[in-house]
RNA sequence: GCCGGCGUAGCUCAGUCGGUAGAGCAACGGUUUCGUAAACCGUAGGUCGGGGGUUCGAUUCCCUUCGCCGGCUCCA
């Protein structure tokens, strides 16, 4: 029996006899480690504790406070779901469960659907098989023996996984009665699995095909504490809490209605202000960065997207055309033709370029019914788009301004985390994309060296870009960490060709531009969705719909309210006057309820000193305050787009 | 589109094992004139999402349709 070196991730390295396990060595570092330890990594290869080392190799104990740990854990409690469903629903046929970023879950095919309550008894019976420390055992089959003993078993899915997937000599693990096809690693036992929540059932397609067998999918999640797990919990229930459906309408901001269809936005008085607050500072900063704004309209003739190649690849996104005259027009589900209609309407020299154009254009997709949500997916809606039309040599810089325009917009609506993605060709399959190789290394480099210039971190994507090219995505990081995807940049090979846009080159001969498409908000409904759910429904003041609201004490204040409301209202402040007969009390609670920022108590003292009782809605009372003084100091909030104060 | 759940007053919800419905808040009328998160009294408000069927009788049971919610899939 010979020994092997076992080098650990301090760089040390010690002998041990061939065929000791993980778990052995991590006793040796010491029993508290051994303790903790959930798995290991050999030569980079994710293991069991218990699988024997049989030659030299680093080794790391992966612990819960390993980056793998938890993904390990909750892969395992995947299983210890799916030993409790096939406990007592003996007719559940489990297909896969692996784990996500915020837990796990197991997708089972069974006639009966799952109910809320089955989903107690699965979770009480979880609880039992966890106390019940029953060991994760991995079992080699070679795959034959393996397919008949799932076969046996009546596991029609896992068999369909081992005949697609499985090597030759196959790893299966055992927790008590059940048995699943799988790769591990798994943690110890059950009995490590201490803190997990079962939350929804769901429905799912077997595969991810629609088209296949439809499947139950439980959803849960697990976590190495109590703690952790109710911090979790508490994050979903803040989450619904700042859910822009419940706030649109407690706020009064928008609706959709039954009557007038799904998906289809309704600005009420309060959203529409902020809406117009956006879309002003947007313009504001378009025209600044050397944009040109401009309308198209919302039908074209069909023909129009024929051209674009839209009525072909896009057709299943768009409302069906409409008859009109002896034409067909459709309504459009881009903005990009109408700009280059714009483009073509004359010669283009070199010296124009690059020719910048923007349009908040209002578009119509096509929605299968199931998938609306809100304002974050809908039918119709409006883009800050702008088409960049330029030669190849000017787009690094634009691509560059387009990312720093991104980053503006991310300061202004308070947010400080934002991810970036680079989504590239597979290089594997050049035929599935408009351009040439040339141009695609090109642009993509351009958009790489961009980012690199600019100091930016991003993830390299292959595979992702769209067949008409590259492109940037930006996604936003909210207050309590969700991510968004609001701004994309892509590069397109593809229109310029089909619609033949030209421009006269220093040569004096006709070349063709390059075009990037840009949306920065994205859509002004989505991005007025993550807005409300960013800032809770508490918008900064120069977003507020209602910036601040005078409070009388009693009737007889009422006229010095009124003088205070109407000085600020002539600063060009929004504020209301609050004079209903209701008590002091129960008038602040209405304005916070609604998040007004600002809350000004006038009574005999105010008017007496010509000034107000400033209350926060964040901090409370704040004290007396001149009026002029408040006004400046309101204006100042308003001016510079404060987010916090 | 698919699987599951749900549609009762403006809002949040209760209720009817088949005999046409209630609460709180909001609205409206009155009393009260109040100092930092809900004053008091009263009034009114519903073809129980729409259509069809079963039934002496349907908000309740069945079918269908529309919409919403949780997911799948897809995307700004």
């Amino acid at each position: 029996m010979g020994s092997v070196k076992v080098t650990l991730p301090d760089g040390t390295s010690k002998d041990f006899p061939q065929g000791t396990t993980a778990r052995e060595v991590a006793q040796s570092i010491g029993p508290g480690l051994a303790k903790v330890a959930l798995a290991a990594k050999v030569d980079g290869n994710l293991v069991d504790l218990n699988a024997p080392i049989e030659s030299d190799s680093a080794v790391q104990v992966i612990t819960p406070s390993s980056p793998e740990g938890l993904v390990i854990y909750r892969h395992s409690s995947a299983h210890l779901l799916a030993a409790a469903v096939l406990e007592l629903f003996p007719d559940a046929h489990p297909g896969i469960g692996p784990p996500t970023d915020t837990g796990f879950f197991y997708d089972f095919y069974r006639e009966k659907a799952f109910t809320e309550a089955d989903l107690a008894r699965i979770e009480a019976k979880m609880k039992e098989l966890a106390e019940a420390d029953i060991p994760f055992e991995r079992i080699y089959f070679p795959k034959e023996e393996g397919l008949k003993l799932f076969d046996q078993m009546g596991e029609f899915l896992k068999c369909e996984l081992i005949q697609e997937k499985a090597e030759p000599v196959f790893s299966a693990y055992r927790t008590g009665k059940f048995l699943d096809f799988c790769r591990g690693p798994h943690i110890p036992s059950t009995g490590r699995i201490k803190a997990f929540k079962l939350l929804s059932v769901a429905a799912a397609h077997w595969k991810g095909d629609e088209n296949s067998q439809p499947m139950q999918r439980i959803y849960g999640t697990s976590f190495f504490s109590k703690k952790d797990l109710d911090d979790y919990l508490n994050q979903l229930e803040e989450a619904k809490k700042r859910d822009h459906r419940r706030l649109g309408k407690e706020l009064d901001l928008f609706s959709i209605q039954d009557e007038a269809g799904p998906g289809l936005i309704f600005w009420h008085p309060k959203g529409g202000i902020i809406r117009k607050e956006i879309e002003d500072w947007l313009r504001a900063e378009l025209l600044a960065h050397g944009y040109d704004m401009v309308f198209t309209p919302h039908a074209m003739r069909l023909h129009l997207w024929e051209i674009s190649g839209h009525a072909n690849f896009y057709r299943d996104n768009m409302f069906g055309p409409m008859d009109v005259e002896n034409d067909r027009y459709q309504l459009k589900p881009m903005n990009c033709p109408g700009h280059i209609l714009i483009y073509k309407d004359r010669r283009r020299s070199y010296r124009e370029l690059p020719i910048r154009m923007a349009e908040l254009g209002t578009v119509y997709r096509y929605e299968r019914s199931g998938v609306m949500h809100g304002l974050l997916r809908v039918r119709g809606f409006t883009q800050d788009d702008a088409h960049i039309f330029c030669m190849m040599e000017q787009l690094e810089s634009e691509v560059q301004d387009c990312v720093e325009f991104a980053q503006l917009v991310l300061k202004t609506f308070g947010f400080d985390r934002f991810e970036v993605e680079l989504s590239a060709r597979d290089p594997e399959h050049a035929e599935h994309y408009a351009g040439t190789v040339e141009e695609w290394s090109q642009a993509e480099n351009a958009l790489m060296n961009t980012l690199k210039r600019m100091n930016i971190p991003y993830k390299y994507m292959p595979g992702e870009a769209v067949f008409y090219g590259p492109k940037i995505d930006v996604k936003l990081v909210d207050a309590i960490g969700r991510p968004w995807q609001l701004t994309t940049v892509q590069f397109d090979f593809n229109l310029p060709r089909r619609f033949g846009l030209e421009y006269t080159a220093a040569d004096g001969k006709p070349h063709t531009p390059v075009m990037v498409h840009r949306a920065l908000l994205g859509s002004v409904e989505r991005f007025f969705g993550v807005l409300i759910e960013h800032y809770a429904g508490a918008f900064p003041v120069w977003l507020s719909p209602v910036q601040a609201v005078v409070l009388p004490i009693s009737e007889r204040h009422t006229d010095y309210a009124r003088k205070v409301a109407e000085e600020l209202r002539a600063a060009g402040i929004r504020v209301e006057l609050d004079d209903r007969n209701e008590k002091l009390n129960a008038r602040i609670r209405d304005a916070q309820l609604q998040r007004v920022p600002f809350m000004l108590v006038t009574g005999d003292r105010e008017a007496q000193a010509g000034g107000v009782a400033v209350r926060r809605r964040d901090t409370g009372d704040a004290g007396f305050r001149p009026l002029g003084e408040f006004k400046s100091y309101l204006r100042e909030l308003i001016d510079t787009r404060t987010n916090k104060w």
